[in-house]
Parts: structure tokens; sequence; C-alpha cells
DNA sequence: GGTACGATATATCGGTCCGATATATCGAAA
DNA sequence: TTTCGATATATCGGACCGATATATCGTACC
């Protein structure tokens, strides 16, 4: 997972650790958190693999402020698509996972983005079927606040079904072909915009 | 996390460890997911420090199958409740931790549960303020994927706040010191529920 | 009567990722 | 000029996951 986040950011422009972790959060970071403990060994081991280049700043010998600029490799461009392929069923089942291949769906082609679109959609409707049979057996046998949260649980959930519907409908009348979907317009359009 | 979800469950009653990850899936699975991997472990270290008893049935030698019932013991609900207490920012900025609590608010006092409630509307609501700032200064320079993933996120935290006031409401109204919240009517009235 | 299958039940282990912590520099405000 | 928050990197113990293994139970099917 990180590593596909941290090669997928990298292929928009070098960066410094801090400034990946930075931006990752400012798209992702609702759905995903995740923390420097886990990114700096990320990185030092994408580079040990040579799918970055680690470049230091400033010919001069550093007593300064030890800062490095990481590049992505055309190696790294490699395993970048390998990761982004094999989405097994997490890229489905596990919100995150999804979450974080919608982010990269620029780089994917229209019809891997409705694969993935319909069968997220498949997966929660099983869910919210699931969902609303429990609600109906427990709904005496459980405290109000469990009840609540099964309720909030349902919710979202359908929320989330109407949410990819009009994705898998803007992907149905924008990617014909034309455009690898850079057109923001087609967005937001469907669902309200917070204000 | 794992161990004050175990020690709630169990307050219950007593169950094989998989029927505690049965009703955990079925109450948080939504927010959270755990694995056996886990909750294994888990209950083995609770029952070394004697906060939960492990009971074989069938006092018969045990060729038959491997079934154990765990029972929490007085120990056990005390750290239960010191769990409970030492919800510190994680209670709050963390979404899992949050509910989690949510799950077991019916053993917490009314004034700990208002304070919880407040917490998080803020924490959420400073959230929304930083999202949207992102959102006018990325607007023009991110693709559309991401965009509509951050207005996702928007959106969502939105829906949040407004369902924690509800609940809040709910709480202010019900909550007078006469019952520890155990009317379900209290609930769902507010907000639409899925049919 | 047999057997095939999905649900029940426990367990382990390598690996991923987190949270806390430490260190140091930089710019700007007070 | 010193204090503070943002920038920047790093490490380490521990929490938790995912895959896997094993075995039993109920039941449905022929």
């Amino acid at each position: 997972m990180l590593e596909l986040a941290v090669l997928g950011l990298l292929k928009e422009k070098p960066m410094y650790g801090y400034e990946v972790k930075k931006r990752l959060d400012e798209r992702l970071g609702h759905t995903w958190k995740f923390s420097y403990g886990s990114l700096y060994p990320t990185l030092k081991k994408l580079s040990k693999v040579e799918a970055v280049e680690m470049e230091f700043p400033d010919g001069e010998t550093l007593t300064r402020k030890k800062k490095i600029v990481y590049r992505i490799t055309p190696k790294g461009e490699a395993i970048f698509e390998a990761l982004l392929d094999e989405s097994g069923a997490s890229a489905t089942e596990d919100r995150e996972a999804f979450m974080l291949r919608l982010a990269f769906f620029r780089y994917t082609k229209p019809e891997t983005r409705r694969r993935l679109l319909e069968r997220r959609r498949g997966y929660l409707q099983d869910r919210l079927a699931k969902m609303k049979e429990s609600l109906k057996t427990l709904r005496e046998r459980v405290d109000a606040y469990s009840l609540e949260l099964m309720q909030y649980g349902a919710n979202e959930t359908e929320h989330d079904i109407h949410w990819l519907e009009g994705m898998i409908e803007a992907e149905r009348n924008g990617a014909d072909g034309s455009q690898p979907g850079t057109d923001p317009s087609r967005f937001g359009v469907l669902r309200g915009e917070t204000t």
C-alpha cells in the first residue's frame, strides 16, 4: 500500500519525504492515515530496490540541514504499474486500498476503472444487505448506542453506493476513449458540493 | 483497542473467541476490522493477566472439539473501566477509537459521553475547515479523481458533524440523569433510517 | 450410508505499519 | 535574541494483519 502511494505521488514530481506525507495526507488523509514511522523506512526500501533515487541538494558538504529529494526511476514506474494492477480482492473490499487506487485512477485504463468501481459497488451492496439483516435481528437485543452505530454503518454504505453509481455513470459519459480523465467538470456536478 | 473491545463484549456474557469476533464484526465491522491473528493472542494475553477466565466445557477429557469459553473477571471489569477512561486525543481524533468507545457508551457516565461527542465534533469541524481550504487551493492543480476523493472526504465529514449534533441533542433530551441510555426510541428518529 | 461442503473453532508466524520519541534546522514573530 | 511552530529525517518496540494450518460440526445431497 505505502509503496504504491509513495511511487504514485513521486510520479508527479521529485519530493522530500516530508512533502510526500503532507500531500498524501491532503488527498487521502480522510480515509487513510499513515506515519513517518513507516514512510521513511519505505523510502529507504524503495531506494534499495532502485525504484527511487536519492538526491542530496547542494553539492556542498552537508553540515547543512539534512534534506533528501526522492525521484522515481523507470524501474519505480514499472513497480508502480505492477502494484496498481495486482489489485486482488483487497482493492474492492478494503476501503483504504480502494480509495488509494481511486486516487491514481488517471494512471489506469478506463476499462480497469469501471471494473474496480463496479466490483466495489457489488461488494458494498452485499454488505448492506447483510447489515440490514443484522439490524432486523438485533434491533431488540442490543443497546441503543450499538444500534445507532450499525444504523450509521448502513446509512454510510448506502451513501457510498450512490456515490459509486455517480462515478460509474460519469465514466460511461466521459471515458469513451477520448480523455484519460482530467476534465474536472465531469465530477461534482452529479452530487451536491460542499459550498 | 482490542483489549477494550474484547472485554467490553465479554461483559455481556461469556463467549468463545469465535463468537467475540462475529459479534464485534456485526457491530463495529463497518468502521473497524480486526483479525483472528490478533484476537486469539489478545485473549491469551488477557487470560495471563487474569482479566478473563478460560473455561473448557464438558468436564470430560477433550478428545472432543477444542472450544474455550472466555469469562470476564472482576479484574477484567476494572481494566475495562480504566481503558475506557484513559481516552486521550485518540478517542477524539481516531475514527476507530471513537467508534469503539461509542459502542460502549452505555457503560459511560452521561457527562463523559457528552464530552467525547463534543470533542469529536470540534475535531471534525477543524478538519473540515482545513479540507475546504485545501480544496480551494488545489482545485486547479490536481486531477479530477483526487479532487473527487477530497470532495468525498469533505462531504462525509460534514455528514458526520450533523450526525454527532443529533446525538448531542439526544443526550441532552434523554440523559438528565434518568436513564443510562437504553431507550432505542431516542435515536434513529432524528435521522432518516435505512428502510 | 457416505461424502462433500460451509460454518464453527483455535492457533501461529512473518511482515506491515503505528506511535512515541529524538534530533536538528529554518523562518518569523515577540 | 529567544522562542515557537513548521520543516526534515530517523529509529524502535509493539500492535495488528493476512495467510495458512488443522480439526470438528451440521446438513444436504445422492
